[in-house]
DNA sequence: CATGAATGAGGCTTCATTCAT
DNA sequence: CATGAATGAAGCCTCATTCAT
């Protein structure tokens, strides 16, 4: 009985992992807003009907694929702490930079709702612990870093001032994955130096 | 001969204003990936089959009313240094938010063209100049304020740090405008800060 | 055996009648159309499926409400014979209408299997029987009012004149249930007399 | 100028025609729930999206052969009169389910209109005038025939009650057109005989 | 050169029905 | 026999773009 229930929900998993994955594959290569919920579909080995078992509509499942991005940074930052017992405010900042360039979905959709206007308020309320979250986590790098004024407001203007450098550059036209990788590294080392002073 | 040819030109510059400034009015109501081909030839008093006379496709179009944006602000920081004789980074970081924050379509598009993948060479051909221009002149700003190291570097990271904010806090949920305007001011003066020190 | 066979028999009766009646509900509280297999199955607290092992599909399923409906009418007539020893052709009419206004379904049914072409002959074999019963009591209160003539086809005229009434007139824009109900007893009662003369 | 605006309303008219017809064409041919805005587009001769020119959905086509069929009703009782001079209400009833009989998809929509639930207001809007005009002459017939009371309502009841007929008949199963055609012009008949007592 | 009607591919989503468990 | 997840065809409609006038 139990059973059966549980591998009916390790099934759901499953099939919803399948088409995640298939949708941030799809995402990383092009523009995710070109991705349809067909391709999704196809991608994942599912019917496209299926896709509207796991999410309402689409902008649910950009949701989710958004917030799956969000936690792995947080998560590459817990693992650095684990690591190294600290992070500096110039690891984070590579970190983040690093983990954008590798996922570029994240900042497209980062963009896709921050200017999609008001956003509904059931998305909002996935979104928000998941940002808090993060930004709690590069407040307490503020501080480590002996940064103690403003650190909340800290947080908020690097974090934002990374993504919008990878917004700016990330295709810069004329440059390969390579140099703009090493481009926005460097840029996120000037910012982080700024933002250690 | 000439003068016909001359008033040809002149209508042609005219219909081509009406349609830009119809756009940007437009785009500024609302978010400008609503906004249709067929709105922006009837607010123009046009009829949609001329936008194609002025502009090969819908893009070509954004990214004029992009560079239109982008050379406003180089306008305003030059009108600065007419009016002041001088910019602070500080200064330059307010100019540019307070743009942002009553243009928002600037960072929309810059979003818009980042994401879209690689841009056709001859978009970046019209860009590349004017993008120039303005990096230009926050190098200036730099320089003037005392730092002397990796101006150029600064100057991408300042720019990109400061629409980044706007991406990120342009409509955060619950918050009005006017809000949103003063905490954009307060995330760009802590970065100015940070790029001044 | 028989015991459990019965037991089963019972059961099946059981979840039948569950179905039907979360039909009926969703049915009355709005446009029939627009009801879903699956509303009906939450509904009767079963799964989609369980429908598919009581009806070959939704639209036999829809031809059981409507039998119910009519058969309903029968026994309101029955019930008036067996409390007035009588029925006019007024109170026929009354009966009938009133039945239609509290139950809109019916009608919207009939138009329903009435517009959709060429019922299968399974349907019509399943429908025949009961219109006939309620033809025939029909034919009897015309008997008994002393209509000698023509009874059948009298009876068949009156009927579906009653129905027309309520498609005409049931969701007059405009007016509420209550007024609606009103006209169209009002337009019964006028039917009553053509009827009766 | 004025010509060629001229040509242009024409072809559009034309073209309009086109798309009603071909509704009407496929309407005929079976159930009007079942035709489909491509079905009708490819029928027509013309793409699905110029549909969307001339209608703004699919109901609003819908509506457009409603009211075509009404004024058609109406058209044919003025005819009666200008030949006739006159029109009994036999004579109505014979001609009203003449033409249902022909043209189906007429009470099919009243149907599909009627119980949708509260109607657009706009779609009223176009239906009343219309709908009116048809039970005016319907009440000139009743007055001209000597009944001097509740003309209009018995209008009502006579029109919905032929309605109801054609609705119920309209495809009895086991019986052919041409059966139908007889048992509704004979059922016709006896109402026509009630309302003219 | 402007017009603007027509195009038609393609988007999202729904829902009756099936079928493995 | 019930379940209910998956199916996938099919619906409506939008809109950038084309092209005959």
């Amino acid at each position: 009985m139990t059973a059966l229930k549980l591998l009916r929900e390790k099934e759901r998993e499953v099939r919803r992992e399948l088409i995640i994955t298939a949708a941030q594959k799809l995402f990383a290569e092009s523009d995710f807003r070109k991705v349809t919920a067909r391709e999704i579909a196809r991608t994942a080995g599912v019917s496209p009907g299926t896709i509207y078992r796991y999410y309402k509509n689409m902008d649910e499942l950009f949701l989710d694929v958004f917030l799956i991005h969000a936690n792995e940074i947080s998560r590459l930052i817990d693992l650095e702490y684990e690591r190294e017992g600290q992070c500096s405010i110039h690891r984070y900042c590579e970190i983040q930079v690093e983990y954008l360039n590798e996922n570029m979905s994240f900042y497209q959709m980062m963009s896709h709702f921050m200017l999609s206007g008001a956003l509904p308020s059931e998305t909002s309320k996935k979104m928000d612990p998941i940002m808090r979250r993060l930004l709690d986590l590069l407040e307490r790098v503020f501080k480590e870093s002996g940064v103690e004024k403003d650190t909340r407001l800290r947080a908020h203007a690097l974090f934002s001032s990374l993504n919008g450098t990878m917004i700016s550059y990330a295709r810069y036209p004329g440059r390969d994955l390579e140099e703009i990788k090493k481009h926005t590294l460097r840029l996120a080392a000037i910012i982080a130096d700024q933002f250690s002073a």
